[in-house]
DNA sequence: CTTTCCTATGAATCTTCTG
DNA sequence: CCAGAAGATTCATAGGAAA
């Protein structure tokens, strides 16, 4: 696998020669078809309402559909099957993009909306502003363990849920690579804050990002910021070059602020027993629900007793509850210092990870 | 024409049976296809009440795809030439509906994004809160000449061209319709403000609207409201029935009320016109000076009319007092609970997300 | 009557590890 | 692969009860 690379070629033909089942994440932002645009304009269509017409738009949306279907392909064989796809698009093509994404087996895990700060209007007033892109993110397949930095993401909207919809500018001043005259390179250069957010979302450091319409390299140089890894591949010379640049300029954050809130799914277990053993909630030491309505006493085992009753946290607080099941950990208190505290807390001071989100 | 008809029936079948070509907007909210596999819980252990109604099963995505060429090629069939199309989904199915809109020759004008103030969490924490839905706005080919109310719109979003990012509530409390037990009579009852919008966009009084999936009637009891002809379709014998008694409940808006018209004016951070929409003051509402000397009617669109005078909250105040300026939003009045209330206080309630995304 | 608290609920593709 | 157990997880509103 060439790691930290901008490959030069065509898209699909440059990714048969990767080994599949590497990639952790892809993003994708593949052209809208201006062909496709402008042989739509063609007169009349709807004086005519014939075969004729349909059958030349059939074969322009088929063109679009075949090109479509063959990076997309390609792109499912390089992903990881834990591994998730991020592709950008208008109304345009998007829903192509969808439909064929489904049909080749992905798992739409969101479709996200980039609700732009600053579009550009509608001159002629004859529709809404089109103030919006759509991401699609999807997994490999619907049994994929996929990536997704929930308290991450929750932490970075202010500990609320982070929305399927993102508010964020368009790539503008310096942020927006320039050519020789001083106009902008690439006509549909994506904001770094984009990108941003889809690597922090769904990647981890030292995750291997393929994108394989490089473009202007936002993404490869995002990669580098956050101390992921990244495979690009682009046709053009002029847009490699300033790729390639712009990457080398690109410093990667320092480990320790690459850090992001972990999830407590991801913390090392810790078995309830072990403060039983440690003497921090000796056997005999009662357990309350935080109403003090329930009470349980703790056992050498770890289990607890109530009554008749024997289990785990977990089972013996489903049971009293008479619900289906019951994090033990946030459900039992004990009282400490007069203070009735949940005995959570035992791991969140054992390991101060814990303690976010 | 079965005008002013909620039919009952299947819905191609019954489409089948109407004369092409005279109907001038399309609304339609199909099945989503959601596909849900197990129950699920809240995190305090309550179930949330999915959709699980029968008429949401496809076996597979083309069995769905087979259902949606169905209903859209007789939609298109009976859409007049410069009419247009709305179709709303969620990411599970609206890919696949944009890309059959425009295989049968629809012409896709916007992707317009419901933003919903207050949507249900992701209680698993394992994806982004699905907080929007879209809807794909579509004339029937690219030569028609559709109506778009443009500055209706403008006014509507306090003189700034309206974007494609629609933030609206959910329907809850007592626009939300209830059976005989006081539950929810349909899961999926679209707010009226998104059809308040959609209407005042797309028609013009005595337009014919029909809505191919009417479930609770949100379609024909707006249209009857804004003084437009609607011929709705629907198969389930209880939504009928609840549905003809809200649009017999309706009153249609008296015609000069309904007219709409331009105004210039710079943007406030809120729009006025949203709280037209949502119904905090709704098209009708009348609006006094601290003085109660000077009265005005609230229209669709969100501008005022006094005697033969029109204009928005802020021109009409300046005109009937002969100022230069004045700040429509401290100006006006309404009452509420028997007291005038400075329209601005609704501002100060807003919620947040509004203005900041 | 006002303020505060509690409960209900919405188009939802909603877990992961060990044995 | 399956069964079973561990254990992680919610925001904006509306409405009613309680203070």
């Amino acid at each position: 696998m060439p790691f930290d690379q901008i490959l030069r070629g065509e898209c699909v033909e440059t990714m048969r020669a990767l080994p599949g089942g590497q990639v952790d994440c892809i993003f994708a932002d593949p052209p809208y078809n201006l062909q496709l645009r402008g042989e739509l304009r063609r007169p009349d269509e709807s004086i005519v309402d014939g075969v004729d017409d349909s059958w030349d738009k059939f074969a322009d949306y088929e063109t679009y559909d075949r090109f479509t279907r063959d990076w997309l392909t390609e792109a499912r064989r390089l992903l990881h099957k834990d591994g998730t796809i991020w592709v950008i698009g208008s109304y345009h093509n998007v829903f192509r993009l969808g439909a064929i994404m489904q049909d080749l087996g992905f798992w739409i895990l969101n479709d996200i909306v980039w609700r732009k700060a600053n579009p550009m209007p509608n001159f002629r007033g004859r529709r809404f502003t089109n103030a919006h892109e759509t991401l699609i993110w999807a997994a490999r397949g619907p049994a994929s363990k996929y990536r997704f930095n929930y308290q991450a993401m929750k932490a970075l909207n202010d500990d609320v849920q982070m929305r399927s919809d993102w508010y964020l500018p368009l790539c503008t001043g310096n942020e927006r690579l320039k050519n020789a005259h001083g106009l902008k390179l690439h006509p549909t250069q994506k904001p770094e804050s984009l990108l941003h957010r889809v690597l922090v979302a769904s990647t981890q450091p030292e995750d291997l990002v393929l994108d394989p319409f490089c473009g202007s390299g936002t993404t490869p140089a995002m990669a580098k910021r956050l101390g992921r890894r990244f495979v690009a591949i682009e046709r053009h010379p002029d847009y490699i070059a300033a790729a390639q640049e712009r990457v080398d300029r690109e410093v990667r954050l320092p480990d320790e602020q690459l850090a992001i809130t972990p999830a407590k799914r991801e913390a090392p277990r810790v078995p309830f027993g072990s403060f039983v053993e440690r003497g921090a909630l000796p056997a005999g030491t009662t357990l309350f629900d935080r109403q003090r309505r329930l009470r349980a006493t703790v056992t050498p085992d770890g289990t607890l007793v109530s009554g008749a009753q024997r289990g785990s946290i977990h089972k013996l607080g489903a049971q009293l509850t008479n619900a289906p099941s019951c994090n033990g950990w946030t459900f039992w208190h004990f009282e400490r210092d007069g203070v009735l505290t949940p005995i959570d807390i035992l791991r969140t001071e054992a390991d101060p990870l814990r303690a976010a989100g």
